[in-house]
DNA sequence: CATCTTTTTAACAACTTTATGACAACTTTT
DNA sequence: AAAAGTTGTCATAAAGTTGTTAAAAAGATG
């Protein structure tokens, strides 16, 4: 499901490139220019995220902050400031509830790598997948293991992560470009081959015939797609 | 679709081995070797990304970069840089609208991991067509397999590519030259014929008659159309 | 620091898709 | 209606990708 991410930032020029840039990775964006406006706007709607810059008119960051969580409201924050170490030891001292900060000016691969590591860490959505069943085994994500007659055997990390991502994208084609993004990180390099001794391990695992399989499917010059 | 990079840098030993290493990977690289050069060649033709270094003769990485946004110029910038933290701060400002940077030396299988990123974030070819139906079949370009009689049945990377190419371009006659640069890219060279061919299997997959195809039609001597 | 596990790479076999060629059927032009 | 060129069809060849295995590299554990 497309998150949705709420701007309040007074420099036009920067809140639209944001807009822009995160509006690309499929994000949807509302955006506020003071903090009136920014904190009616997230009591209105619900966000997956805030991005809250710390200087604004009408009132400031802190101040944003401390409303929201006061009502009770615990969407993630990443704070944006222009500010050195003072402004953020206050962030970060003041217990504001905020949970991450950048420093401006910053660049679009590090901003976007940590919305995308904030989400991760609270979205409910993926959390949800806590288990999942299909052919003869069980998958916990909980525990890291796979259950195949009543035997609990070990799954790696990487492997439940690329099961984890394949399984929740049922169906659907996944490139190993896509797959080495989500899986392995914006800053991690390994070969596209390395996708496919993972699957290949995952099949002996997971599939009755692993030469023959029915979950973990090949698309020839695509990818690979999961299958109940 | 091949994706066209522009190299600017003056170091002619580098900038040699940046651009075999991305003809390797089948993209089609022009270089310039000053600011000046590059600017020209970034406004002449339309390039999907530039790998900018920041020290140039001429024109500086920032003046390059500048000049381009100011002309309103989105093309997505990789910024090159030898020096440290200081200068990368300036090149994330966003107001400059560098896309992501690596600090040499640098190595080509990361570098070519950010420039993927970068291309899959910005590329517009996202084309949001994830299904379609007519007759009584359903495409999903997302599962890549076409829906008839509630059976799934895989289409080919290729045929997804053509059927994709004709159904975004509804009742418009396509050339065989055409479908040959789009689909399988303008640096391969099959024959024309090879598009029939294409065309026939589709036709046996999609089509009630094969022999009398009623969405797939030929417009002889000049190409083929899609017609729900 | 040595050992064990996980991850990554490399090499070659097996496989699927893609490309080509030959001939028949068809369209348009003369 | 015949000629010239185009397209349909099918079998086969070529190209490129993926499966599989093993070993090397990297990371964790004690």
């Amino acid at each position: 499901m497309m998150k949705k991410i709420l701007i309040i930032e007074d420099d036009q020029a920067l809140c639209q490139t944001l807009k822009t840039a995160l509006e690309v990775e499929n994000y949807k964006v509302l955006s506020a220019s003071d903090g009136g406006e920014g904190y009616k706007l997230a009591t209105q709607e619900n966000f997956d995220l805030i991005l809250l810059d710390l200087k604004l008119p009408e009132m400031d960051g802190f101040e944003v902050c401390k409303n929201l969580r006061l009502k009770g409201d615990r969407t993630p924050i990443i704070f944006l400031t222009g500010e050195k170490k003072q402004e953020i030891d206050k962030v970060l001292g003041l217990e504001l509830g905020g949970d991450d900060y950048m420093i401006k000016p910053f660049g679009t691969r590090e901003l976007l790598a940590r919305i995308k590591a904030v989400l991760r860490r609270t979205s409910p959505d993926k959390a949800k997948l806590d288990e999942c069943s299909f052919g003869n085994v069980t998958i916990s994500f909980k525990k890291q293991v796979m259950i195949k007659k009543d035997e609990e055997l070990p799954l790696t990390a990487k492997e439940l992560g690329l099961l984890k991502l394949l399984i929740t994208h049922e169906g659907e084609v996944i490139t190993r470009e896509v797959i080495l993004n989500e899986v392995w990180g914006y800053d991690k390099y390994p070969t596209t081959r390395t996708v496919d001794t993972f699957i290949h391990n995952l099949r002996k695992k997971i599939e009755d015939n692993p030469s023959q399989p029915v979950h973990l499917l090949t698309i020839p010059w695509s990818g690979y797609k999961f299958q109940k």
